[in-house]
DNA sequence: GTGGTCTAGACCACC
DNA sequence: GTGGTCTAGACCACA
């Protein structure tokens, strides 16, 4: 994993996380990574991470257990979702919306746009 | 105009003469306001103004004349496009896609939001 | 039994303790649990149910005695009530008061919640 | 100032800045010290005080105004007391009932401690 | 071993 | 000058 240089890095992180929950990887009330473990798979220091977790403790997606480690709270998926939903709704689509008026772009465009995405990844 | 304290306030004034070029608001070759009036019809520090039409200058969407104020280019309006399609490109397309496929959004869906937009904008 | 997580858990069982003790229910110079059974019924590491065997063997509230067990001890009532009386006059009642006075309750408010609280608990 | 040990520093700093607004000596709309100076004039490090201003600004008490400071907000005081509230009932309250109950004390007595408590400050 | 807090010092973007 | 992020390293309480 490599980072990008605009966003944050322990926001990077917390969108890992989310990914792998919303992928699966990473389910219900099992124990995820520690700190110190996650720190040194991605070459970050621990304190990067801690905050990445108290973030996403904040907003009820992982839980500590004191002593033992943080858990993927029973209801995490749909925290998950309703946390990337919301940013989508008031930060992407607007700018979205925004960008397709000012350059004057429509929906086949985009739609064409995706589908050949597609291919490029392959 | 008010600010969001997400982006930077220079980046969001730079958004804002962008924005007036596209609507022909301000056309080729005429003068904008200098740094000091914008600053105070703004409520911003100079300073701030200032960054944005450096940052704009070297864009070429707007040029310095000495003694004089700042004009908009001959090709501002292309520029503008350009910088705003690729930046649409290569962080708002990706970015929305990556949305879409997380939280399965298709596009009939952000079809209608874009027409209950229209709507909600009335 | 389930643990709040602001509170240490060896500390939370203490209490637990303590209070089987003024209601009772462990009277003096009888065996307590062993450390693995309160262990196991807790559901909680033997270490942390050592800890708090530990911590009231500091306070005289119990007693151990070499291979057989954990007695209560002879005063282990006054002990306790002693220990909850120290800590209600040091810690428990300066927060009550300064709360009062940030908050503006009155004594009567807080009369009115304590009556209040039976009916809840029924 | 000088911190307890129980509570961490960013929290007692927190109560800090709360009872300068309760007391109305922080006002609404005002800045606040940068994290800078404060941590000067409380000999902490700043990271603990951005920590500090970190966990009031989610909680909507301050705010912060990108490269110029941190501001109370316009209901801050409201906020505040909603927050310590909050906090009293749901932990400072059964504390005290449970104690009470334990230690057989009844509200006369409380009532009494609390009027000596105005001598001795005296 | 785990999380959690704190310090010291650095660097950045921004106003 | 301001906030904000990150690193490095230390220490503590806890399970």
């Amino acid at each position: 994993m490599d980072f990008q240089n605009k966003k944050s890095i322990y926001l990077q992180i917390a969108d890992f996380v989310c990914e792998q929950i919303l992928l699966k990887k990473w389910v219900e009330k099992t124990k995820i990574p520690s700190v110190r473990e996650l720190a040194i798979s991605l070459e970050v220091n621990p304190n990067t991470v801690m905050r990445t977790y108290s973030f996403l403790e904040d907003k009820k997606i992982i839980a500590t257990q004191r002593g033992i480690g943080y858990f993927v709270t029973d209801d995490a998926y749909q925290q998950v979702i309703n946390l990337k939903k919301s940013e989508f709704l008031s930060v992407g689509l607007p700018q979205l919306f925004r960008s397709m008026d000012l350059l004057h772009i429509d929906f086949n465009h985009i739609k064409k746009l995706y589908n050949e995405r597609i291919k490029h990844e392959n």
